[in-house]
DNA sequence: CTCAAACCATAGCATCGCTAGTTGTTATAG
DNA sequence: CTATAACAACTAGCGATGCTATGGTTTGAG
């Protein structure tokens, strides 16, 4: 529903017929509609893991342009979940001790695709700011902020600076 | 108001309270909410056009370095404009021919600060990038998905990344 | 068979963005 | 000076939202 209509779409009204349910049986599940976000967002996280893992080790390519593409092409075909991981789930922190496994491990793909060009730098802070660049840009051709027919450009660059 | 309780809090009927006058008068100005974000977001735009342009030219460091930190600081200082201008407003396009101004000159700000090490790269694709990698840095530390205290390893690893 | 505990639906609250209809005021023409 | 047109703003309301209080129905244990 929220990938064929957005998300302004998903109400609790049209959730309830959906599932045949009355409207406040939703609320038996979910505390509130973030909570609901938040779910979505979760799994999303575990399916990205999946994707960006497949993406790993394919001949031809090396790790780093893979794993990036992957996440660009999941961005794309899952616009709705990938707004619900960023967008619409306010509270799903990292760095706590509270971190939600389904997130640790999406980074952990993160940083197992770049961590083979760290040449010494700290793979933490390069995955985030690999992370970072990819998130930007999905971000922003989202709105329409980046140049058409650019995409190959914009990674190819990216991809090569980071592996210096 | 936005940037003291959130921007779920700027209702037409606050806002129509707060200056003084009723509801519809708002739409005597602006056809939909949409369109008042649409406005914010475009005057933000000049103010963090002259802070980038502020920040370059400033002795005692690279330029990239600062357009880079400027555009962090605009970011952490007003995040309800930011807010406004990349998530909230939804059709300000930058390819098309009807780019407005304030966008095109915010990305030259960008660009002047990125041009002095191109090296023979594609300026406007590596200005896209360092835009992205910025945007991202900005959207997943609000969203606490980076650890805190790493701040400056991240912009410094980025920084150098695309410097070379 | 009884009774309590789940379970779920009806109805409603407060609020939202937005609009239709109306009234009060100002400017203009005769 | 008056009548009329234009404008500007308000009152009231519509449909829809997230969420909740209340009450009925089913289930299962003793």
């Amino acid at each position: 529903m929220a990938e064929s209509e957005g998300w302004d779409a998903v109400t609790t009204r049209r959730l309830s017929a959906e599932i045949e349910y009355s409207q406040p049986v939703i609320y038996k599940h979910f505390a509130s509609l973030d909570d609901l976000y938040e779910a979505v967002a979760l799994q999303s996280f575990t399916e990205l893991s999946d994707a960006l893992r497949e993406a790993r080790g394919v001949a031809g390519l090396d790790d780093v342009r893979a794993v990036a593409q992957a996440y660009l092409d999941f961005a794309d075909e899952h616009p709705a979940l990938y707004e619900a991981m960023f967008t619409r789930s306010t509270r799903l922190p990292f760095g706590d001790s509270e971190t939600p496994a389904a997130l640790t491990a999406a980074f952990a793909e993160l940083r197992a695709g770049i961590a083979s060009v760290a040449q010494g730098r700290d793979v933490d802070t390069l995955t985030e700011v690999f992370w970072a660049a990819l998130h930007g840009l999905v971000s922003l051709q989202r709105g329409g902020r980046l140049r058409h027919g650019a995409e190959d450009g914009r990674l190819g660059l990216l991809v090569e600076s980071l592996s210096l």
